[in-house]
RNA sequence: GCCGGCGUAGCUCAAUUGGCAGAGCGGCUGAAUCGUAAUCAGCAGGUUGGGGGUUCGAUUCCCUCCGUCGGCUCCA
């Protein structure tokens, strides 16, 4: 089914499941109730609660409505007639939607049966098309999304041509589940949370592997890209935020603490920290750009009910970098760091999408450093011909942003990398340069974030690989499996060989089956699993078990240390067994 | 923060209308010495998320707090 219509079918599974509720309960008032990107909601409001139990009695109306076969009649109505309308039916958010319209403007509204609604279509012809659909869960929302408004209640719900394509849905859910970070950093005994500390990431020593390569490569690509590292501190005086324009801005999501008699704050930003390092001494425009990375720890407090394993919390590490630049280095740089965070999402393997935020309601600055931010933002963009999504007003309070995005498991939407041009601090810190001049000028900030959150990005990749990390990010990346015990101390000793290499070898010594233990090393999703017998200690051989390929045979163990050398050196994604 | 669901052993989950809290996996001990996804036996393991209430008696019913899950809002 073509897209136009799929959104069709849904928004007429969105009336079906109104009219249906509308039976169930009594006193019901209609939000909205549209097609989205897999499925459709509707937005009810109504004193009782609805549980999720409640979702088959409303499913049964729903199939009951579609027997009926009732057919949906568009009617054009002059704004007054449906205003009259609504009135009688007491649709207190259906009139407001109306106020906004045009006043000569028609109406449409779709009826069916008893039911009716405010709404331009198009629809099914009548509700016995509906084939397949499935009421999936219930949720409060804000009318019109704005907290300030009294929340609704949401019923999401997923509609198909066909039961079979619904059923392919679902089964895609349920397997989508299966890869969800949380289940599988617990599997993998990659990282906890624990009460003590709501949104505090904790990471065990397999998640830290993996953070060291992420950080190793992340410091190799910088050096190589003209970055220079620095280490500013977690906590510093409040005075300093009231400077930088946090405190007016950013104070609910900040944490507070005093030492002796004065106030400090734990930093929610890098940025102040290396502002102070910039001013430490007097800078020449020969020195720009100057690209100055942190890889700093940063505390938000996030709501409660945002928080969401690795991929939301409220302490996290972002990949920084500041670059002081000259107004006419904006594009360059912009596109240097778009160039750099390609090559890493490409080393991943992951699928971005980049979106450009302008100017907020809550935000600093004039109007005239605003437009010229959002115009070099948007020009480097187009230079290199990127699709991008325009989001009005969704910029940072300092300034506009370019940002990549992702999608979870679920669909769901992450921001990794954000790139974010700064008129402001260089003010407020009053930040210099020497001009060829000799005068003083006022450099351009460039705030810049690849991976954006460590945290986030491993929740991101944990679930893009499935666990199954590429063999250069995996905790252990070949497993030695003795077959008896008198092969014990020869695994070991092939085992140190790698070690000595910098891979991450280790032989199960356990008094176990061969099965048991590949059982085991399946299950860990260990790359590499090499099993030694009478065999391979003649032969100088190793037998090759791959956590994907299965059992690959024999190979020289030289050749096989080379091979695996060279895999994690080149950061492969695929095993060096695929390219044979 | 708001709306709704959930919270039982390290993990996954049981426990009839309120009546002594149980299984598998994992762990420990012992036996078996084994060639590509689970060898067998025994043992230990719990203030049923915290606090309060109703009751002769609460994992079960009520209140409250915390955490967590799905959304909303907000952001990396």
């Amino acid at each position: 089914m073509e897209k136009q219509n799929l959104e069709a079918y849904r928004h007429t599974a969105a009336h079906v499941m109104a009219q249906a509720v509308k039976r169930v309960y009594s006193d019901v008032k209609l939000g909205i109730g549209p097609a989205i990107e897999e499925g459709f909601y509707y937005d009810f409001d109504l004193e009782e609660r609805i549980n999720p139990e409640d979702l088959k009695r409303i499913e049964e109306e729903m199939q009951k409505i579609i027997k009926e076969d009732l057919p949906l009649e568009k009617e054009i109505l002059t704004k007054e007639e449906a205003y009259k309308l609504l009135k009688e039916e007491k649709e207190d958010y259906k009139l407001e939607l109306l106020e906004e319209l045009e006043p000569e403007e028609e109406v449409s509204i779709y009826k069916q049966g008893d039911f009716f609604d405010l709404c331009k279509g198009p629809h099914l012809e009548s509700t016995g098309q509906l084939k397949a659909f499935k009421l999936l869960s219930i949720a409060g929302a804000y009318w019109r999304g704005d907290e300030k408004n009294k929340m609704l209640q949401r019923i999401y719900g997923t509609a198909f041509p066909n039961k079979k394509e619904l059923k392919q849905y679902l089964f895609r859910l349920e397997e989508a589940k299966k890869r969800d970070h949380r289940k599988i950093g617990k599997e993998l005994d990659l990282f906890s949370m624990h009460e003590e500390g709501p949104g505090f990431p904790f990471l065990h020593p397999s998640g830290v592997a993996i953070w060291n390569e992420l950080t190793r490569y992340w410091r190799e690509l910088h050096r190589a890209n003209g970055y220079q590292e620095i280490r500013t501190p977690l906590i510093l005086n409040e005075d300093l935020w009231h400077q930088s324009g946090h405190w007016d801005n950013y104070r609910e999501n900040m944490y507070f603490t005093r030492i002796d008699e004065d106030n400090y704050a734990i930093r929610p930003m890098n940025c102040p920290g290396g502002v102070l390092i910039y001013k430490s001494r007097p800078h020449s425009y020969r020195e720009f750009p100057m690209r100055i990375t942190e890889l700093g720890l940063v505390h938000r407090h996030e709501l409660s009910g945002v928080l969401h394993g690795l991929l939301r919390v409220r302490s996290f590490h972002i990949d920084d970098a500041h670059i002081y630049m000259l107004p006419d280095q904006i594009t360059e740089e912009v596109l240097g760091v778009i160039h750099l965070a390609e090559e890493i999402y490409n080393t991943f393997g992951l699928k971005y999408r980049l979106e450009l935020s302008t100017r907020p309601e809550k935000s600093m600055g004039s109007d005239e450093d605003w437009d010229r931010a959002e115009k070099a933002l948007a020009a480097a963009l187009e230079k290199r011909g990127l699709p991008y999504q325009l989001n009005e007003g969704d910029g940072a309070f300092y300034g506009p942003k370019i940002d990549f995005h992702i999608e979870d498991c679920l669909g769901r939407s992450w921001q990794l990398g954000t790139i974010q041009l700064d008129f402001q601090l260089p003010q407020r810190f009053d930040l210099t340069y020497v001009g060829a001049d000799g005068q003083e000028h006022r450099p351009v900030l460039l705030h810049r974030a690849l991976f954006g959150a460590l945290e986030r990005f491993l929740g991101i990749i944990i679930e893009h690989f499935a666990g199954a990390f590429p063999t250069w990010l995996a905790p252990v990346q070949v497993r030695f499996i003795p077959i008896g015990e008198n092969h014990v101390e020869y695994s070991q000793k092939l085992s140190r060989e790698l070690e000595k290499e910098g891979i991450r070898a280790e032989v199960d010594d356990r008094d176990e089956k061969v099965g048991y233990k590949i059982r085991q090393a399946q299950k860990e999703k260990i790359p590499y699993m090499l099993a030694i017998g009478d065999r391979e200690m003649e032969s100088e051989e190793v037998s090759i078990r791959h956590r994907q390929k299965g059992e690959a045979g024999q190979m020289d163990f030289s050749r096989f240390k080379g091979q695996i050398l060279k895999e994690v050196r080149e950061r492969e994604i695929e095993s060096f067994l695929e390219k044979e």
